[in-house]
DNA sequence: ATGAAAGCGCTAACAA
DNA sequence: TTGTTAGCGCTTTCAT
């Protein structure tokens, strides 16, 4: 093994010469500098990060855990958190929890000593695991709030307003709701926000239910659609709303002529499909530079947890059209 | 700070005691046992991993590095690595390089050292530089053969021959073909499986160039595919397909009646969109997973580096059909 | 079964 | 500017 001694001993130096080298080149001489390198070089020496980590007490990293890296809708978050941590010369560890609570405490628990800061996406745990992460290392939760956490939030109401609002003007007045798993945070968040909208709109909506955010609980959902007397639906998701538009073609029902369908999400395969789904898209990509921000550069503590917010908001594509007459 | 002093203190033991309590609980004493884990719960005491890396040598990490985290194709690849982690015990670490061979390497040094072994799939990194990553940490590249490192292989002239020969069954003479990137690993063996392939079998290959494996340059490269009198298409991926399929519609060519158009990755993208996209199967996933077991397992040494090869098959789906006479 | 002591590779006062 | 020294928190011989 090459530690930091032999590469002193080959330089004709002390190992602070060589750490400093490395950390700050420029508080050790020309020469010295020189020496050091070249022994480094000859050994291919590089600084061993878990050593400089415990003798530093932080480790450079940070990471992030998403629910499910699989679903595009992540896809922004980690990579705008990814480019922010680049930005400063963080490196960015990433892990899954598989959609599962269980996962995602042991996955949080596993990386919190070895980052600095953790990005908490969409989390499931229940407050009393969140707060046993934040006991360990500075934690930010996206979409996803409580108290003396910092949080990114993404608040559904504008967004989902806004759906209602185009709905109604395209003169829909039935539409039916394909809710999110019963476990995850955003699913009572989007209820709720979905039928205060509706109900000051005056627009009628039938709950058919939770549904995981997949395609394939999607495909499932558009025949119970198909059996009730509605002219619009909102899906939980993009991907449940995509298994919806799919198979309604299948069953030879026209999208949007005979029933306009509204997804969320925004993820980049709304655009993609036909009739391109109209959505309410999540700033899920901002919201993780905001909360690397907010772990990074944490503002001078006025006894609050900090706070961001972040509005959603419809995006109109081909999916939806008038209502049939 | 709460330390393993602290708590052998706590507990009346000493720190050895505490480290072997954590470590193989059945040779300490009931009692002492006992003690120890009552003071740490109390503390709230969790050996510190950086710690323990550092002593230990090793870090009980793996990691995996892709070209990008947001392409469908690599996700049952990280999905599966993580599977196979997790059984072992292993956290998985996922980076993502943003296909970008600069990064890639940044992002293999930073990781290379805080873990137990790094799969890299479809690097583009220069075998230089995968080889210093590998002096580091165990590698194992998958979908990227170099001599000296083990590798699980993902060849694609089977399923490639089979796209070909399907094609040809169905009376096509004259297919365009949509390159890959010419930076990647895979993009010169795809070529050439394609046209050993087509050299066989009898059919005419026009090059349309390269292109970058997503959905914009599909949907440019669909009108360059309408200047050449062809019949079908082989894109270098599903997305640069699914681009041409859209495009194509678009501009009222219908598919497959008048061109058919192949994907390569059999991503779940394909069999979502309308038509449901021929494609080449990859198993990434299961590479994923041999791939851990490499690194987890690894072989009695015989001198040569483990080498795996995981074969493609033709995945026929709605987007290929019978050559327009 | 337990403890003392040395050491993993590095950084950071402190002195010189 | 450089070296000496003392840790960072843990594991692991080696004694006892």
């Amino acid at each position: 093994m090459t530690n930091i001694r032999t590469v002193a001993a080959r330089a004709g130096v002390s190992p602070s010469t060589v750490s400093r080298a490395f950390a700050r080149p420029e508080v050790v001489a020309e020469e010295a500098r020189r020496r050091v390198f070249a022994a480094a070089a000859e050994l291919g020496y590089q600084p061993n990060p878990v050593a400089r980590s415990l003798a530093m007490g932080r480790t450079g990293n940070l990471g992030v855990i998403v629910p499910d890296i699989a679903n595009p809708f992540f896809t922004p978050l980690i990579k705008e958190v990814q480019r922010e941590a680049r930005r400063r010369e963080r490196s960015l560890f990433v892990a899954d929890s598989d959609e599962h609570v269980r996962q995602e405490l042991e996955v949080a628990l596993a990386m919190a000593r070895q980052v600095d800061g953790l990005v908490l996406a969409s989390s499931r745990l229940p407050e009393e695991d969140i707060r046993a992460v934040a006991a360990l290392t500075p934690v930010v939760t996206v979409s996803r709030v409580l108290d003396g956490v910092p949080a990114v939030a993404t608040p559904s109401d504008r967004g989902i307003g806004q759906a209602v609002e185009h709905l109604l003007a395209l003169g829909h007045r039935r539409l039916a709701y394909l809710g999110g798993p019963e476990e995850s945070y955003v699913t009572p968040e989007r209820h709720g926000a979905l039928h205060d909208a509706a109900a000051r709109g005056g627009l009628e909506v039938v709950d058919l239910g939770h549904f995981q955010p997949r395609y394939e609980p999607g495909v499932r959902a558009a025949d119970l659609v198909l059996a009730e007397d509605v002219t619009a639906v909102l899906a939980y998701n993009d991907q449940i709303a995509l298994g919806v538009v799919n198979r309604l073609t299948e069953r030879g029902v026209r999208v949007p002529e005979e029933i306009s369908v509204v997804g969320v999400d925004d993820t980049w395969i709304a655009g993609l499909t036909r009739p391109a789904l109209t959505s309410v898209r999540v700033p899920v990509g901002r919201a993780g530079a905001v909360a690397v921000r907010m772990l990074a550069d944490p503002a001078p503590g006025d006894g609050h947890a900090a706070r961001e917010s972040l509005a959603t908001e419809l995006i109109v594509r081909a999916s939806t059209g008038p209502a049939p007459r």
